[in-house]
DNA sequence: CTTTTGTCGATTGTCAACATTTTAAGATCG
DNA sequence: CGATCTTAAAATGTTGACAATCGACAAAAG
């Protein structure tokens, strides 16, 4: 107990409620507790975590501006829904900047790093070959999160990691995992076999086919944007 | 005064305070009237804005994510000071953000934007005969706005806006303006000529190039980050 | 029966005050 | 004279209370 309470008064004197919160925000609609379209009501919040109203409404200020949520004037936050329209362009983004990821990285990339995106795509193997969807998905965010930070854009490392943030607000999107794990596998491989080759242009390339492989097996090709 | 007061409660009606302030702080960043390093103090944005404390840390969260300002626990919100390296992040990620932005267009683009496109540049072209760099710099901004725009995917949009609105941070931005005038009105003509060719792969190419030009211009080659 | 109007409860928007932390000036000592 | 501790002022973090607004339901008018 006196862990906890010393602890979490470490943690106030580093952070600030605010930003406590917005996590704690995060990792609700991360994990799906908090639904699209549904509207966060301050009291409640407030006395379930313990705090004033204040720091909750700063935090939704910073989701609203990270697009995690939609504010409307007198009427609330509401967890933001992600139409397939929505999504869609949201996958043509990701694909560019993944893209550039891999033509940073090419040029500079170290044996070791080489050897790290390997060893995730083994990992990712043998998750496929276990039937362990819940493996291969982490798996398969953490290669490419390894991708665009071993890049050394520092901007484009927050930019993906919102990116992806936002691509929770999507439910459908765990629709192209189950059938695609072995080719997108298959794609992984490529996309290390050019980085490791120093082929700048083939790894952006490689990389950008593979985020609009998913696009188009969801939404179909690139340029038509459904409407749901 | 009756006019006034009507539309400023219009206004309020249909905006929060923090909505408005976080506009007013961002046109103060963009005009260069709070600059980078600099600390906002609560309580005289306050005073001077005839509001109390609440909205002001409301708008400064907002500004926070998206990356105007930096907020460190118990000293205050920044400006946030743009470095080079920074900088030269900026322009990587605007120069694949601006080459999807062609890559959507020229499949679907219209005679009409295209026309639309054409006067901005010979605008330009007169901006530039005049030896006009405010009549230059603002088209420069509207036409590659309006090609984001036209291109139809409206998170592209909002992306490019918010990129755009950090790069104020960067006082040296101007540096590339006067002598790539003349040049960078040339690559604007190449681009839409590829744009009206329909020629998506080309207008990407053309696009990015266009930035990683100034990109380079300013810091060296792609790859190659200052330190200041 | 439909539409409009009025009221009520709930929720958000805003504010002023309190608590904690930082900062800077001044005093004290080596 | 310089360094360090003390202390007071200023700034931020947080809270609870008040005012304004919205949605829903009921009552009255057409």
């Amino acid at each position: 107990m006196s862990l906890d309470t010393d602890s979490a008064l470490q943690l106030r004197r580093s952070q600030s409620l605010t930003s406590i919160i917005r996590r704690e925000l995060e990792r609700m609609i991360e994990i799906g507790e908090l639904s699209a379209g549904e509207r966060l009501n301050e009291n409640a919040l407030a006395a379930k975590l313990g705090v004033s109203r204040g720091p909750i409404r700063e935090a939704c200020r910073g989701l609203e501006q990270s697009g995690l949520v939609d504010v409307v004037v007198n009427r609330g936050v509401f967890i933001r829904a992600l139409n397939g329209r929505d999504a869609a362009e949201l996958y043509e983004v990701r694909a560019v900047l993944y893209g550039l990821s891999g033509r940073l990285l090419a040029p500079i990339v170290t044996d070791e790093q080489v050897a790290t995106l390997t060893r995730y795509v083994e990992e990712m193997d043998a998750a496929m070959a276990a039937g362990d969807l819940n493996g291969f998905y982490p798996r398969n965010l953490r290669f490419h999160e390894a991708i665009v930070e071993f890049g050394g854009n520092s901007r484009l490392v927050s930019e993906c990691a919102a990116i992806h943030r936002e691509m929770h607000l999507y439910r459908r999107r765990t629709l192209d995992m189950p059938g695609r794990m072995a080719t997108s596998n298959t794609e992984h491989r490529a996309i290390v076999e050019r980085i490791a080759a120093r082929d700048a242009a083939g790894a952006a390339a490689a990389l950008e086919e593979h985020v609009l492989i998913s696009r188009n097996a969801l939404f179909g090709p690139l340029g038509h944007y459904p409407d749901a």
